[in-house]
DNA sequence: GTAAGTTGAACGAACGTTCGATAATTTTTA
DNA sequence: TAAAAATTATCGAACGTTCGTTCAACTTAC
C-alpha cells in the first residue's frame, strides 16, 4: 500500500538526512545508508533510481517543506510588514523545528553538487518571497533597490544565526527574534 | 630546492581548487586531482600525507589568505568606522579577486568536513574582527548587543552578494558596495 | 495466486594508499 | 672541475576495500 510505501520511503530519507549531517556529502553511499536503516542496499533501488535520484529528490522535499513551513498563514491581503513578520517568524521556528533539514539544506546550497545535477531553475531559496518585497518597494516602505540585496540584508542574517544556535553560540528565544525582526526592518526601510 | 617543492605544492593546491568547485567534495579523489595536474597520483603522498591532510592544509591555507587580504592596512589606531569601511571594502575585493577560493570556503564551512576533521578551535572565519566590533559597542557606536550578531548583520550580507556576484545575479561595482557598507552600518549603529 | 516488496550475492569500476624501481638534482669527494 | 655519492622527486603497478548498481530468487501481503 501506499502508506507502507510512504514509510519505507520517509524512512530512507530521515536517514539520509542523518546520515549526511554526521559524514557529509562527501563519505556517503548507499551501503551506508542501508546498513543505518537496517535494509538491504538493493531495497533502496525499489524506491529510488540511483543515488543522485535519491539526493536530488530528498533536496526537493526539504525544500518544499521548507517553503510550506515559511508561508504558513500568510495571505495575499495581508500588509507587507505583517507578512514580512509572520515569514521570518515562521522561518525561526521552521530552524529551530528542523535542525537537520536546515543544515543539510545549507550544505547542499554551496556544494556543486545541486548546481550540478539540476539547474534548480527556481532560483534561490528566498525566491518565493521576492513577490512581497517588491511590493514593499512599491509601497514605499523599502529602499528602492534590487531585490535581492533587500532579501539578503534582512534574511540571511537569520540563516547564519540559524547556524550560530544548532553551534550552542546564540539562543533563538522570543526576544531575541524580535530584535533580529526589528534589525532586519532598519537595514532595508526607507 | 624549496621553490621547486612549493610550485609543486601550489600546483596541487590550484588542481584541487579549480577541480573541488567543478564536482564537490563529493566527487573529488586523488587520481582525478593527479590527472589534472598531469602527476602521478602517488606523487601527492610526497607533499601530504593523505586526501584529508591536502584538504585540511587547503582549506587553512584559504583561511589564512583570507583574513590576510581581510586586514590589509588595518592599523590599531584607526577608527572604528575606518576599520569598519576598510575590512569590507577589502572582502569585497578579496570575494571578486578570488572567486574560486571565496566559494571553496563556503563550501567547506557548510560540510561536516572540516568540523569533523579538526575542530578549527579558532571559530568562525570572521572571528578576527571580533575585537573591531567589541571597541564599537564599547565606544557606543553599535548597539550593545551579542557581537556575533552584529558581525552578522553587517558581514554576512557580503557573502551572499558575493554568491550572488559569482552567478551573473548581482554587481560588485563600488557604488554596490558604498550602497552596502552603508546599510551594514545603519543594520548595527546605536 | 498474483503482485509488491526484500534480499544476498555478484559485477566491474574507482577508491585511497603503498612500494620498489627509476629519474632528476644536489652535495661531496678527489 | 669531473666523477661519485647521496638526496630528492616521480612514476607505474599493484594492494585490498568500497563504491553504485543489477539480478534472480525469495518472502510477504492481499
Amino acid at each position: 500500500m501506499e502508506n507502507k510505501t510512504e514509510n519505507k520511503m520517509e524512512l530512507i530519507y530521515q536517514t539520509t538526512i542523518a546520515l549526511l549531517n554526521e559524514i557529509g556529502l562527501s563519505d556517503i553511499s548507499m551501503s551506508k545508508i542501508a546498513k543505518r536503516a537496517s535494509i538491504s542496499s538493493s531495497s533502496i533501488y525499489f524506491y529510488f533510481e540511483s543515488k543522485e535520484d535519491l539526493l536530488i529528490k530528498l533536496y526537493f522535499n526539504l525544500k518544499d517543506q521548507m517553503h510550506q513551513e515559511m508561508f504558513r498563514g500568510i495571505t495575499a491581503d495581508m500588509s507587507v510588514r505583517d507578512g514580512f513578520e509572520k515569514i521570518l517568524r515562521n522561518y525561526s521556528n521552521y530552524i529551530v523545528n528542523n535542525k537537520a533539514n536546515f543544515l543539510l539544506m545549507e550544505q547542499f546550497l554551496d556544494s556543486p553538487f545541486i548546481r550540478k545535477s539540476c539547474k534548480d531553475q527556481n532560483g534561490g531559496v528566498f525566491k518565493p518571497i521576492y513577490a512581497l518585497f517588491e511590493r514593499g518597494i512599491k509601497e514605499g516602505l523599502f529602499k528602492d533597490l534590487e531585490t535581492n540585496l533587500l532579501v539578503t540584508y534582512s534574511c540571511l542574517p537569520f540563516v547564519q544565526m540559524g547556524k550560530e544556535y544548532i553551534n550552542g553560540e546564540y539562543e533563538f528565544s522570543s526576544a531575541n527574534i524580535d530584535i533580529m525582526i526589528q534589525m532586519s526592518w532598519n537595514a532595508i526601510k526607507a
